[in-house]
This record gives C-alpha cells, structure tokens and sequence, in this order.
DNA sequence: TTGTATGCGTTATCAC
DNA sequence: GTGATAACGCATACAA
C-alpha cells in the first residue's frame, strides 16, 4: 500500500514575487510593500496585488524573506533536559504548558520551534539560538543552568524563562510565586494538625528550592522544627518519586503529611504509601504542586497549589517578544492557589 | 524589576563563514564542505576547521543554508482544528502525541515546527508548506480534508498523515485499526452482557467512523441491534460529551452500555451519569478509546482501547523522511488492545 | 507613490 | 582536494 510519489505530478510551480510582478505590471519591490501592507503603496494597487498573488497561490518564501530581513516569525522553545534519558516531553505538566504556549504563539502570529535542549553539552546557550533561524527563545524551566542564561541574555539572545526569581538575574522570568506556593501547602497540612510533613522533590532546583523555602517558613510559623531527614529528594518522574517514597517508608521514616514539589512526584508518592498501606489522608495527608488535569482525578483527588499555566504561557510569549522589540521586558509573579480536595 | 535590554553589551560578533575561512587560511567552499564532513576534503584539513568553528563559537547560519540548499532540517506538525473555538492542543490525546513527536524528531536531528491550521480558510494546504521553510509536513488527523489532503500530496509536498485508510488515498496514513479497535470495545460489552450500547462521537471523523462500524459490527456478531438513536454525535472536548449524554440521559434513551470514540468523552460521559445518579459500570458500563493518562486514574479506572502513539510517532516521523527522500512511504496500521479495568 | 540596485550568508557548479 | 563565482528569493536604501 504504496502512497509514495517523486515530486513531479502537477508542479508547483514554485512562484516567486517576480512572477507576481510580471502579471501585475509592477516591479518587484512593490509587489513586496503591498504584501506587506505598506501604506507607501496606494491602497487599489496594493489590493490589485494581493488579489492577483492570491489568485495564482503565490505565498512569500518566509527563508529568503528572514535571510534579507533579519526576522524569522519563529520563536524557540526549549526544555532543558536535566537528564539524559527521561524523555521530559511527555511530563503533563511540560505537555500542558506547551500547548498553551503554542496556542498563545499561534495567537501573537507566531510559529514554534521545538528544541530539546542537552544541556550537558557545552555551548548549548548558543545552539540555541543559530542566528537566524528564530526571533527570540522561550525556555521552560531554568535547571541548573542560571549562569549559562544569563550569558545568553548578555549576549543579546531576547529571552523569557519559566522559573523562579535568582539574585543577579539578567533574564525576565514568568513564574508563581514558589515561596509562597509552598508555605500555603505545608501550612495547610499544619493547620490539619499534620506535625511531622516530609519535602519531597529536588530542592537543588531553583523552582524547588523556594517551595521548599516556603514550607520551612510554614513549618517555623507553626511551631514545628524542619528535620533535615524529612527532606526526601527526587526528580520529576513519578517512577523515581515511587521509588523515594518507597525507600524512606522502608528506612522506617516517620512522617504524617507530604509536601510535593509536584502534582507527578505527589501521585508517585501516593502509590508508594498505598502500596505500604498507608492511608491518604488518614495516615499521611499529601499536597502537591502545578494543579495538572490528573490531580482532580487521583485517588484521593489530590489537594495541591495551582499554577496558572494559561497566564504563564502569555506572559511568556508577551515577554519575549518585548525582548525581541528591545522593549523593557519585564518579570512577571503569578500568584498560586490552594486548591483543597481528599489528599489533605 | 526590570531585566531588559537593548542588544547592545557583547555583541555576539556574528560570525561568518568568511570569518573562518580567513582563520583557516582556506576557501569558504572548503569550510562550508569541511562542516559537513565532505569527502572531498583532507580528513586533516576537515578536522583542523572544525576545531576551528568550534573554538570561534561559530554555527552555520541555517537561514542562509536553507535558502540555497533548500533543505531545512525542520518538520511541520500540523494540528487541524475542527472548530475554530477550541484549544485543541490542551487536549490530553493531541499533547501526547505532540511530546512523542517531539521526542522522535529530536532522534532524528529534525526540528519541530508546530502549527495550528484553521482548516476552515481555504489554501490552507498551500500555507501549511510554505516554499522552503520546512522540509516536509505531519498532519495529525485527517479531520474533514481528505481531499485537500490529496491535493497537497498530488502538489507534491511530503507528507505523513495521523488517521485512518480511505478509499482513493494519495498519502501514507499511520493509525491504529480502528474498525478492530471499536469492534474490541462493543464486543467487551456485549460478552459482559450488555444489550443497549451507546456510541459517543462525530462519525462523520474518519477514525470515529471506522470506530463506529467496528462497533457495529460487533453488535451484528453478538445478535444485538445498533438502534440509531444509540448513536450520541459529540465533538472531542470533555465538557461537550458531558452535555450531550446528559441531554441523552434526560431525553429518556435507554442504555446500559457507551463506547466513547476517545478517553476523553468516556469521562466526560462518565461524569454525567455520575451527575444522573447513574453507577459506572453497575448501571452503564463505559469504553473509552486512547489509553491516556488519565484513563486509568479516572473514577472507576476506565476500561479502554489503547492506541500505541509513541510507535505511531515513530511511525510517521520515519514516513515523512522517507517521503522527504523520495522513498516509497508506505502506511502504517497500528493494532490496538484492550486494557479491561474497572468501567466495562 | 513607485522603481533600481545591492546584498543577506550560504552552497552548487564549474574550473583548476 | 581546493578555489572562484554565481545563484537562492527577497527587502531595503536610495533614486526618481
């Protein structure tokens, strides 16, 4: 079942502005003013034009025409990928934010360009953006990697990046406020009477390390003590999380709520303790983070911080295309909101 | 907190082929075949400019190469939108697809393009490939443009389509059977003793026809009838199937059984019987059709038919390239499974 | 308001 | 094995 074909049925006869010109009477710099809308060309001429290029399907070589002007209509996403083999994409929350992200790109008349990012590999910051190809880049999620952007943005890159706010940051950042979204988790748990509430997730992450920041700040407000084994490190997988989870249960950690870095590592903790036998929330109550479509549909629905991805995702792309403009772009703080369901 | 700024500070010097050239004391045409490890240069020269580039920090403009080469190394991934409204890349199935996509690109040294295509403006398919800015193009579904479809393959435009067989085809499809698929989730049905089974979903879809004459097929097999007020038409968003089988359940239609066209319909569905006091699966039992994540976290854990979408990702992105290279590009029919858990 | 001339940075073609 | 030269298709400074 073949559908395969050379490219020689019904040429498409690869049309250029001159041809449009040619049928227009008109030479070729004005066939490019009036596609682009110039007000130098007098409006009949300019629809005359338009129609004509319409007409015969002629559409502008958007190569040629980023070559000679400098702008591509692109603008690349990059996930930096923290280790080699996870295959990030597929996270819920990366997926979710990509897709709010390429919708608001669509929106703005902008086309998305995926990259995964290696960023073991040195020089990735420049890879990032091959002169050229794209306007401006998008980053989600800053890694370990806060110095190699900030030399980006030295160098000139217009740049926006999901995260959290660092001293001596030169790059805008759209992001909740973790902080706060931590506190509000671990103060919940405290104030359902929860005494011993383990961290888990990856505090070396700047993201993760102010939640963790504002779970410590919680747990002083209500008079507990933050032990330092009760700060259960782990990546973003929900396998890994398990597996943490799983561990610390066995090494016979005593613990009776959860603060997770997010919504995945909390659901991975859940399978661990029920596989323990522990009861959510009667014997651990857990909270999560990024209020992904799953949450509200674990078992126990997951209580956890929302994070306003929608928002984020169009304060990202007005961002980076203020930094494209040279306009101020500035950072943006969204606030989170505790969502309370069954899981605490 | 502003952390703008004008792209002044270390101007990144672009860096030409030029530039190198005169480093190495050789051609541009040397360092241009040098980069891309022409045989025809001296492996020792080839070496000493590649290290050369690497140390000055330049990359080859891509802009520049693909307008003379015309080859991009960028794959367009389109996503028809049925309906101009909804945000169909937030949609759980969409977003999977789109991350194994991504993932399987990056594999294959291509980058991703994504566009929305709003294929209710004619000369989409013309937009869809702009002359030169990416090398050849995957549509996931086929939406209502069979035809449009046809014509840009007949034009010539390297194509790779998410979808279902039809008659009179001029591009590779890669999908799963989905005649099997609905005939698996009907026939589960019938042997649990079902006798009135719902089908949720627009069968004017290519896939969800097939899904549906599967279904009905195995309705003939076990002896049942396909009464067509049993056919519930819904688009694919949650909430949409949640009000048309609440407005089946008030009309007073008679079920104890729903195949769903998608995971993402069934709970919907699953939803509104809950809201009519009906249990899932004592009273109806439910399929759904995917195997998203959420599929086995919903409430019950939905018994479904999965769809192998990261073999299907692999599937299309290797058809596109071989389609891209003139190859014969076959298509791919993709088997789905059964996964039994508590609805059906 | 429109046309002319030049060049964007690379690669293909042809010569050596 | 390497170099010179002319495109690739368009946009802009400048001239008219």
């Amino acid at each position: 079942m073949s559908a395969s074909r050379r490219r020689v049925s019904q040429p498409p006869i690869n049309l250029q502005m001159s041809d449009i010109a040619r049928l227009a009477g008109v030479s070729e710099s004005t066939v490019s003013r009036a596609l682009k809308d110039s007000p130098m060309i007098a409006a009949s001429t300019r629809e005359r034009i338009r129609r004509l290029a319409e007409e015969a399907g002629y559409t502008v070589n958007p190569v040629a025409s980023s070559l000679r002007s400098r702008q591509s209509g692109v603008i690349t996403v990059g996930v930096p990928l923290v280790h080699e083999r996870e295959p990030h994409l597929v996270d819920p929350f990366m997926m979710t934010m990509l897709a709010h992200l390429a919708d608001t790109l669509a929106d703005r008349g902008y086309n998305m360009l995926l990259a995964k990012i290696a960023v073991h590999q040195d020089g990735w910051v420049r890879r990032l953006q091959q002169p050229g190809r794209s306007d401006g880049v998008i980053l989600i999620g800053q890694s370990f990697e806060h110095a190699a952007i900030n030399e980006a943005a030295r160098a000139g890159i217009p740049l926006a990046v999901w995260g959290s706010r660092l001293p001596n940051q030169k790059y805008p950042v759209v992001g909740s406020d973790n902080r706060l979204g931590g506190q509000l988790a671990a103060a919940h748990l405290a104030e359902r009477g929860r005494k011993r509430i383990v961290f888990l997730g990856d505090e070396r992450l700047p993201e993760v390390a102010h939640r963790h920041d504002g779970y410590r700040q919680a747990l002083r407000d209500a008079g507990l003590k933050a032990a330092p084994e009760r700060l259960v490190r782990t990546g973003f997988g929900g396998p890994d999380a398990e597996a943490r989870m799983a561990e610390a249960i066995a090494s016979g950690l005593a613990f009776d709520g959860v603060v997770a870095a997010s919504d995945v590592i909390a659901i991975g903790a859940m399978r661990a303790l029920s596989a323990a036998g522990r009861r959510v929330p009667e014997d651990v109550a857990v909270v999560g983070f990024d209020d992904i479509l799953l949450a509200e549909h674990a078992h126990p629905p997951l209580t956890t911080v929302r994070q306003e991805l929608a928002r984020g995702a169009v304060a990202l792309v007005d961002t980076v295309i203020a930094a494209i403009r040279g306009d101020a772009a500035d950072s943006t703080l969204l606030p989170p909101t505790l969502i309370v369901r069954a899981s605490a």
